[in-house]
RNA sequence: AGGCCCCUAGCUCAGUUGGUUAGAGCGCCACCUUGACACGGUGGAGGUCAGCGGUUCGAGCCCGCUGGGGCCUACCA
């Protein structure tokens, strides 16, 4: 049936050719049936910009491990894909892209910008959908959406009336961080702050009327040409005297307060003088509104400083402008101190530019009351975040949680749905107004900013399934079951589906949370292209295949951080290979396919059999319980140690005897053919969510009633097939081959040498049942004969296992210097382990306390040892 | 500064509500080309569970302290 399989698995037709017959047999596609239970999840929308990274290959694996279970376990399941208009950073790549032809974006103007950027995404933009494709992803592609799409558009500016119509979006003057290089205003969490060496300088300030000076500490030089007051601590005893009084800005020879404010100035730190520039620091800013101080900008929007700094500066950069200050200062005698200084200092992650505070007008969210609910929905159980430690992280966050400055200056991006008419009245509204409805005005100008791309991506849940409109996707599949995402897009995202789930749709949009880890090296380095340590998704594929990938990121899975190698991959690689060639044997001697099959009867059954099933049985136990529980490391671990080490190591090796015919009856055969191909099958079924590729291919060959192994059930643990007697008596056949192969290597003889071996069973059943099995002993232990409650000969070797004396009967009394050291060993370690049993048996609080489970236990394993440490003696 | 997490074999990590003898993968050593597989098989070496103290009949697990590492948030003139 098999003989034309090679010996070795190759992935890279097999994956593509299933993937198509997935994706062309619409498996991917739920029906709109309202009846079957449903399960549904999005995606966290990748940036159209995108190239798989190993982060994407991780949470999609996930996602897709959980999706291919849920849709085999019976759900009418739906994993939505989608994909993120990125506005910052799609509209660099383009802008970039025009720069190269010597164009910039305000040559071609906004419109045309626009359509250049989605002619880049139409040509572009599927390039991360076809990479997950080539993962295995089992989403729904029929459905893919963009957060850019006419209907997602709609639910965008559909929610940005409503909140505005609700007071809950407002318009404001304010101190916003603000990104010189994409010269846009950004919003809190997108600053990243990073400790930067740099240098502290001292700066004199003369005051009027005196010939004292006030001495500030300051990181930022160049913003003094901005300052409009000194501060001091109120109860400052150094300078009390000199609140109220004047100094002189150096440079620009403006007259500025001394002003006292205990919030912005602690004594304790620098001089104990602060200068105060409100329109360049946030701390600052606030002080001044305090204090009445005027605001002078001095830095423009592309980080030049403007006229307001002086002739001598104006429209030079604002780092270069630092050090002409400096210049200055030292010329004047000013700069009283230069030290090195390491402060953390913020920059927009997405260009790598210091962040610039500067006051503008933007458009903000007023949060508080959207976050109360959110906070509510975690609290009460409505949502629960795994790992369960995030909780706290999330609540901080919330509860100190600052309103959402929602415009940005840029072009690619919804443009906000608000109207200036020539009276300066402002409309907001769904639609652009043909005249404005206070005062008529037909000249009405929309809005030229657009809203924060997380503005959009956190309608993602339900703006893809139709909402605002009560679509039949919305009815069935939302609110969805699971989100899977990193933690790193905890607040960007999560948080902001939440608040808005809860807020228009009045349900959770989730009811778990998996944050997974980020994917580091195998030192726990993150991977980066200047360590060289980057892991390309794509290239590992290649070179791997796609399910040993998913199998490695799917087993390192925790809860923290991952740490991945290629070495890992290899290994898993081989795994997949072993599948291989234990399908390949199987297929060698199996007869019928499963639609011929017949059901098992589980009476005719030999131990052997019972024990591999009910082994099976408890993985498969396990397997379903851990996937509940996100636990990706253990439901992969356990397939892979009960395929390879239970399956593989000791139950195809013992049915070999039965299969090849050395043992037994062609009934026998039969039966044993038939628990193979229902143990690979089974098998199969539970592996195919981590590895779908070999799955399918494999069991294709199984001759299965369903189409495909990805709607083929999903085994769930029966009770019938549990037997722990077979267990038992298994785990001491095992046991004494262990034996028999050690004894054998630690006299330095080789497996070609054939011993006797006697048993000893005191209970008629397992006398019984090693009689019966001695097959096994001697086919996997290489034994010559096997004698059970015999006399052994003088000499032989004694040993006891899982409370059965064994011994065997060695040729000649060839006793190596290891093995007596070995003896030896054992002997002081049994006995150490007996007095401590001993011990603890003696303690009456012990006995007393302790589950009568736990005392029966201890009392079996002090016999165990008491009659393993004689049998040790007579090996002396 | 506040919060969270981590320290278990050479490396990377598991270790369920405290219950016998602490596991896995990779790596290492020795033997084996045995009819699925050398991307294999068999056997083996390797751990004072970071340290100290406490609770308990019993602690890798619970509590406290100390040391080391990481992350997040806030602040840093």
């Amino acid at each position: 049936m098999a003989d034309e399989l090679p010996t070795r698995y190759e992935p890279a037709q097999i994956e593509r050719r299933w993937y198509e017959f997935w994706e062309n047999g619409e498996f991917f596609t739920p029906l709109l049936d309202r009846e079957r239970p449903k399960f549904s999840i999005v995606i966290p929308p990748p940036n159209v910009t995108g190239r798989l990274h190993i982060g994407h290959a991780l949470v999609n694996t996930l996602q897709d491990i959980i999706v291919r279970w849920k849709r085999m376990s019976g759900f009418n399941t739906l994993w939505l894909p989608g994909t993120d208009h990125a506005g910052i950073a799609t509209q660099m790549i383009v802008d970039r892209e025009l720069q190269k032809q010597g164009i910039s974006r305000f040559d071609l103007g906004r419109e045309k910008f626009v359509e250049k950027v989605w002619e880049w995404k139409e040509s572009y933009g599927h390039q991360i959908i076809d990479q997950l494709k080539r993962l295995g992803a089992s989403a729904d592609w029929t459905r893919t959406r963009f957060t850019l799409d006419e209907g997602l558009s709609r639910a965008v500016r559909y929610v940005f009336v409503k909140l505005y119509e609700d007071g809950l979006i407002y318009r404001d003057l304010a101190m916003v961080n603000w990104c010189p290089f994409c010269r846009t205003a950004i919003s809190d969490i997108e600053v990243e702050y990073r400790e930067l060496n740099g240098k502290i300088y001292q700066i004199d300030y003369p005051l009027v009327d005196s010939d004292h000076r006030l001495t500030v500490a300051t990181t930022r030089p160049e913003t003094m040409l901005g300052d409009t007051a000194l501060a001091v601590h109120p109860d400052d005893d150094r300078y009390k005297d000199f609140i109220g009084r004047e100094a002189i800005l150096p440079i620009v020879n403006r007259r500025i307060p001394i002003i006292a404010d205990p919030i912005l100035v602690d004594p304790q730190f620098g001089t104990g003088v602060v200068k105060v520039t409100p329109a360049h620091d946030k701390n600052d800013y606030e002080a001044g509104k305090r204090n009445g101080l005027p605001e002078i900008p001095v830095i423009d929007e592309a980080g030049r400083m403007m006229e307001a700094a002086g002739a001598e500066f104006a429209g030079r950069d604002r780092f270069d402008a630092r050090l002409k200050v400096l210049e200055r200062l030292r010329e004047s005698g000013l700069l009283r101190d230069t030290k090195d200084y390491t402060n953390s200092v913020g920059f927009h992650g997405k260009c790598d530019t210091i962040i610039e505070p500067m006051i503008s007008r933007q458009w903000f969210v007023k949060i508080e009351p959207l976050a109360r609910p959110a906070i509510d929905a975690v609290r009460n159980g409505t949502i629960q975040i795994i790992p369960q430690s995030w909780e706290s992280t999330y609540f901080n966050w919330m509860e100190n949680i600052h309103d959402w400055t929602i415009s940005r200056q840029l072009w690619w991006g919804h443009r906000i749905p608000a109207y200036y008419c020539a009276n300066g009245h402002v409309t907001v509204a769904m639609e652009q107004p043909d005249a404005c409805p206070q005062c008529g005005s037909s000249e009405v100008r929309q809005e030229t900013d657009v809203l924060d791309t997380w503005f959009s991506s956190g309608l993602f849940p339900f703006s893809t399934m139709g909402w605002p409109d009560d679509t039949p996707d919305y009815q069935i599949f939302y609110p969805t079951d699971v989100l899977i995402t990193g933690f790193d897009i905890l607040f960007f995202w999560v948080a902001r589906m939440i608040m808005f789930g809860l807020r228009f749709t009045g349900k959770a949009p989730f009811s778990q949370v998996f944050l997974n880890g980020l994917v580091r090296d195998e030192h726990g380095q993150k991977m980066s292209k200047t360590k060289g340590n980057v892991i390309d998704p794509l290239d590992v594929i290649d070179e791997f295949g796609a399910d040993a990938v998913r199998f490695t990121l799917a087993i390192f899975t925790s809860g923290r951080d991952i740490p991945l190698a290629k070495t890992r991959m290899q290994g898993y690689a081989a795994f997949a290979n072993k599948i291989w060639n234990a399908s390949r044997f199987a297929l060698m001697h199996i007869d019928r396919k499963l639609q011929s099959a017949k059901p098992i009867q589980r009476d005719d059954l030999k131990t052997v059999e019972r024990w591999i099933l009910s082994r099976l049985n408890d993985a498969t136990r396990n397997v379903n319980k851990s996937l509940s529980a996100f636990r990706f490391d253990e439901a992969s671990n356990t397939i892979y140690q009960f395929f390879w080490h239970e399956f593989c190591d000791w139950y195809i090796e013992m049915a070999k005897p039965v299969l090849l015919g050395r043992h037994g009856s062609p009934d026998d055969a039969a039966r044993a053919r038939r628990v193979l191909l229902e143990v690979l099958d089974r098998s199969l079924r539970l592996l195919h969510p981590f590895m779908p590729f070999i799955t399918e291919e494999i069991w294709q060959k199984l001759g299965g009633v369903e189409p495909s192994i990805m709607v083929a059930p999903y085994p769930i643990a029966e009770e019938l097939l549990e037997d722990r007697e077979a267990a038992r008596l298994m785990e001491a056949v095992k046991a004494m081959i262990t034996a028999v192969r050690n004894a054998r290597a630690e006299r330095g003889f080789t497996p070609k040498d054939r011993f006797k071996l006697h048993v000893r069973a005191e209970a008629p059943r397992d006398a019984k049942f090693f009689e019966d099995h001695s097959y096994l002993l001697m086919d996997l232990a290489r034994l010559t004969d096997v004698v059970v409650n015999g006399e052994p000969a003088t000499g032989a070797h004694h040993d006891v296992v899982e409370a059965f004396s064994i011994a065997i009967e060695f040729p000649e009394r060839v006793i190596t210097k290891e093995q007596i050291e070995r003896t030896q060993r054992e002997l002081e370690k049994s006995r150490k382990e007996l007095d401590a049993v001993v011990t603890r048996l003696g303690n009456e609080q012990f006995v007393r306390n302790a589950p009568p489970a736990v005392v029966e236990q201890a009392h079996a394993r002090q016999s165990e040892l008491r009659a393993r440490i004689e049998k040790l003696m007579q090996n002396q």
